[in-house]
DNA sequence: TTTATAAACTTGTATATACAAGTTTATTTA
DNA sequence: TAAATAAACTTGTATATACAAGTTTATAAA
C-alpha cells in the first residue's frame, strides 16, 4: 500500500480504532509491544502514535499508555482537508453537484489579492452548488491558476476537481489555511441557493497550497446558515 | 525557561518568525546549521522544524530546505487553544470581562451529556460577557465538574480562569474539541448581547479535556454574527 | 559554449542506544 | 496487616549512525 513504513503503521492503527477493535477509552499496545507486532524499531512506532495523538485519536500518558479517544461524538468527522465529495461519502447522504460555471477570466482586485496573481495571467472560474438531499445548500466558487491547471471540463468539476488534481495532475496538495465568518447574502447566493427566509450565509475562504509551498487555489464556500457545522481539534503546546 | 530542548528551539525559531527576523518566503537556516548553532542534534532540530511547520509557520521541502510561510495575512492568527485573554492581548483591542453569573448548579439533561456526569454531581456554572471596544459581543458560558475544580471567584472569572487553573490548580489542559454553527438566538442571548438586528448567533461549542483524557469542561461560546471570524490551518496527509 | 556527470548540499526514513520520569506491580520490611 | 521499598513496566527526551531521495553547484566532457 504506502512505502511508508509509519504511515502504513498509522494507517492500520486508525483503521482499528475507526473499526472499534480498539475501542474509546481502552489502552492500545504498548509501544514495546507494538515493535514486536509490526517487526520494526521504536521510533517508528513513536512517529505512527504522535500521528494518532496530533490528530485527536488518542491520548499519550507518560508511564501508562496510549488511550483511545472517542472521536464518534462528533458525526461530522474532520477538521483538516477534505473534499465534498469525500465527505458525502462519509456522512452517507445523498448529494450531487451541479455546475453553474466554468470559464477561463481575468482576475478584479480581490482575487488579484486572494489568488497573487497579476492582471494579465487567466484563471479558471468554477461555480458549482452542491445539493445535500435535494437541497441546493452550498456555493462553491473556485478560482485556480491556469498555470497550474490547464484543462477542466464540466465532467471533472461535477466528479471531484480534487481527485483529477492529485490523481491525473499529479498535484501535490500539502496546506490550506481556512477563514470562517457570518455575511449577509448577496444576489449571487439567493438565485443559486435554497436560501429560505435565512439573510446571512456562512463563508469559508479556503486558500489551498501545494507542496512548495505555492498558492494554487481560492475557493470561497458560502453555506446556507442552518446546515452549516464545522468541527475542530487542538493540542496545546506546554511550554516547560 | 522550559526544560525541553526542542520545546525551547521551536520558540527561538518561532519568536524569530514573528518578529521577522525570518522573513516569508525565505529560507531558515538548512538542520546541519541550526544543529551547529543550538549545540544539538539533528533529530532535535528536527522535532522543533516538525512543530512549526504542523502549526503552519513553515513549509519544508526536500532537497531544498525550510521556508518560512506567511502567518501574518491573518489576522486573527489562531487555530487552536488559546483563552479570551491572550486573544484580545494579541489583536490590541480594548476589552472586558463582564461576570453575569456564578453559582454551583447540578445538571439538566443536555449538561449530563456535555460534561459526562451524573444528576447528583455539583457543576460550577460560569456566565460571561465579553466586551470588545464598548459592544458587548460574545456571551460565554462555561461549566466545571467541581471535583476537578474545587473554589471559583468573582475576581478569578473577571481576569482569566485558565491562567487561574494552569498556574494555580496545576490542571494540565491538553486538548479541546470544538463544534462550529449557527443557531436562532435565545431570549438569554438577548438579555446579555448587543444584538442590534441579527437574529441568529454563531455558537462554538468547546470540550476541554486534561493530560489523562478526561473531560472537565463544557464551554458554549455565543458570538454575535457580524463579530465571528475563525481562521483554522490544516495539512494533508499523503500515504504513499 | 553547451551538455553531461559528479559532488555537495538539502530533507526524509529507519534503526539503535541510553537515560529520565511517571505508573503499576511485586517484594520486602516494619 | 500495613506501609515502605524495589522492580518492572509505561512514555519522553537526546544522541548517533546509515542510507534514501530530491536539489543545487561544481566539474568534466563533448
Amino acid at each position: 500500500m504506502s512505502e511508508n513504513k509509519y504511515l502504513s503503521i498509522y494507517n492500520d492503527l486508525l483503521s482499528k480504532i475507526e473499526k472499534g477493535i480498539f475501542k474509546p477509552g481502552t489502552k492500545i499496545p504498548s509501544e514495546n509491544q507494538l515493535v514486536e507486532q509490526y517487526e520494526t524499531s521504536r521510533e517508528t512506532i513513536r512517529k505512527a502514535l504522535n500521528l494518532l495523538s496530533e490528530h485527536g485519536y488518542i491520548q499519550k500518558i507518560k508511564g501508562k499508555g496510549s488511550i483511545v479517544l472517542d472521536v464518534r461524538k462528533f458525526d461530522f468527522p474532520i477538521s483538516g482537508l477534505i473534499s465534498f465529495k469525500e465527505l458525502a461519502q462519509k456522512l452517507g447522504k445523498s448529494s450531487r453537484t451541479i455546475v453553474e460555471q466554468l470559464e477561463i477570466v481575468k482576475p478584479d482586485e480581490a482575487l488579484k489579492k486572494h489568488l497573487h496573481v497579476t492582471a494579465r495571467e487567466d484563471i479558471w472560474k468554477v461555480v458549482r452548488v452542491r445539493e445535500i438531499e435535494g437541497e441546493r445548500i452550498i456555493l462553491d466558487k473556485d478560482f485556480f491558476n491556469k498555470k497550474v491547471v490547464p484543462f477542466l471540463s464540466k465532467d471533472i468539476c461535477e466528479r471531484s476537481i480534487y481527485e483529477y488534481l492529485e490523481k491525473e495532475l499529479q498535484l501535490k496538495i500539502s496546506f490550506a489555511k481556512k477563514e470562517f465568518f457570518v455575511e449577509e447574502c448577496t444576489e449571487e447566493d439567493r438565485m443559486y441557493l435554497h436560501l429560505k427566509q435565512y439573510t446571512h450565509v456562512v463563508v469559508v475562504r479556503n486558500y489551498v497550497y501545494l507542496d512548495d509551498a505555492s498558492l494554487f487555489q481560492y475557493t470561497e464556500s458560502r453555506h446556507r446558515l442552518d446546515k452549516f457545522r464545522f468541527v475542530d481539534f487542538a493540542r496545546r503546546i506546554h511550554l516547560h
